[in-house]
DNA sequence: TAAATATTCCAACGATTGATAGATTGAAAT
DNA sequence: ATTTCAATCTATCAATCGTTGGAATATTTA
């Protein structure tokens, strides 16, 4: 049987196109970027600091691995994700890499201020908390994202509109704030504003694909 | 805040590297060895028919991914996998390629004479005929691996010896043989002897990590 | 101490990839 | 029908990767 090995080559060779997909910075971040919703190329490129051209060739990458899908809506070509299951892989994968990559832990830890993980761990104590409402969680992505799928409880208030919204939230509760997951800004800025302005602030570290990620497990 | 875009190039490129790992077929069929038990260089080569050498350079990707561990015992080196949940992402890996890719299916379809996979959803089912001893479940690999971690309730016939241990199996039930996963031929190979032997056996498509991994979700 | 074995390091080759610029498609608006 | 806009395709260059051969390292054995 020597055609064993042949086989064998091809069937690793298919599994690889989805690895591939995953080997490059770029394109994890897009895939990030769809697991908050479907987006245009535009938007893509603009959230990801890149020309639209090279987000339309990772984009060619992921259409050629069938991890996304595409539909025309009037001018715009809107990607999304084929599945649930790529965002529990992009879940996974930095979860492992925050797992085993001493350097990708010290960077996280030099973006936030410290002691935010308390509440990782701790999903069902929030859950119970926000139900009472003696905290106050906030989601400060774009609305578009927040409509598309948010935490239970969650209250949308864009990252962009915090600091006139400010009066909405109240001073003698936590308040939590989380956006698209730990390598997305914006919760943390979110909580410096608001110790800034003398609330209790708490940095969710997670998004909306590592909740639901860690809920089925 | 310019320097937003810096820190969040940095922490993608970091997951990427463990992307970049899982982006090769051949470090791909190196962590599928290595899920079944820790083994040398050498060994490694052999099994997935490429030098020393390049084994060599492709471990050390995954060493520098902190993917794997290395423990010298006498004149060898064994490499076993840093943590299980690199076995987890593995399957997810393929998992997710063998959902999303047709080639992948219809090459994998070709291989086993089809209806085996009424079992793989049926993982419940499976484990109560086997403590009933309805089935005969058999691990065919070599025993190193069998020793290493197996399913519940299999017995050890590794694929060089079925021949001459034929009698040891019952020709009035069912054999079910599994080997390391669904890339792995030497279940199919046991299922044809079987078969041209006159017993009724089954191809289990699912490794031991796939059966763990599949346990705890 | 020398020889044998297992593994890694180093240098080099062609093949592939990420990124950029220019030309092209294809639907929508005038 | 023509213009406009979003997105893709093609060509290109530098950088990186997979692979191979030769030299080097470290451990065991004689």
């Amino acid at each position: 049987m020597k055609d064993a090995r042949k086989i064998k080559d091809l069937l690793y060779e298919q599994v690889a196109r989805i690895g591939k997909v995953f080997s490059s910075p770029k394109r994890l971040e897009l895939i990030e970027l769809l697991c908050q919703g479907e987006k245009t190329v535009e938007a893509l490129a603009n959230e990801a600091s890149i020309s639209v051209k090279l987000t339309s060739a990772h984009l060619r990458e992921l259409r050629m691995a069938q991890l996304v899908e595409t539909e025309r809506q009037g001018k715009n070509i809107y990607y999304r994700l084929a599945n649930k299951s790529v965002a529990d892989l992009w879940v996974q994968v930095h979860t492992l890499a925050e797992d085993r990559l001493v350097d990708l832990q010290l960077a996280l830890q030099r973006i936030a201020d410290q002691p935010d993980d308390l509440i990782a761990n701790d999903r069902d104590s929030l859950m119970k908390a926000a139900r009472k409402g003696e905290v106050v969680v906030i989601d400060v992505r774009p609305s578009e994202e927040y409509l598309n799928a948010h935490l239970p409880f969650a209250r949308s208030i864009p990252i962009d509109e915090l600091r006139q919204r400010l009066s909405e939230l109240p001073k003698d509760r936590a308040i939590v704030a989380y956006c698209r997951g730990p390598y997305c800004l914006m919760a943390v800025d979110a909580v410096t504003l608001l110790k800034k302005e003398g609330y209790s602030a708490i940095h969710l570290r997670e998004g909306v694909a590592e909740w639901d990620a860690a809920q089925k497990i």
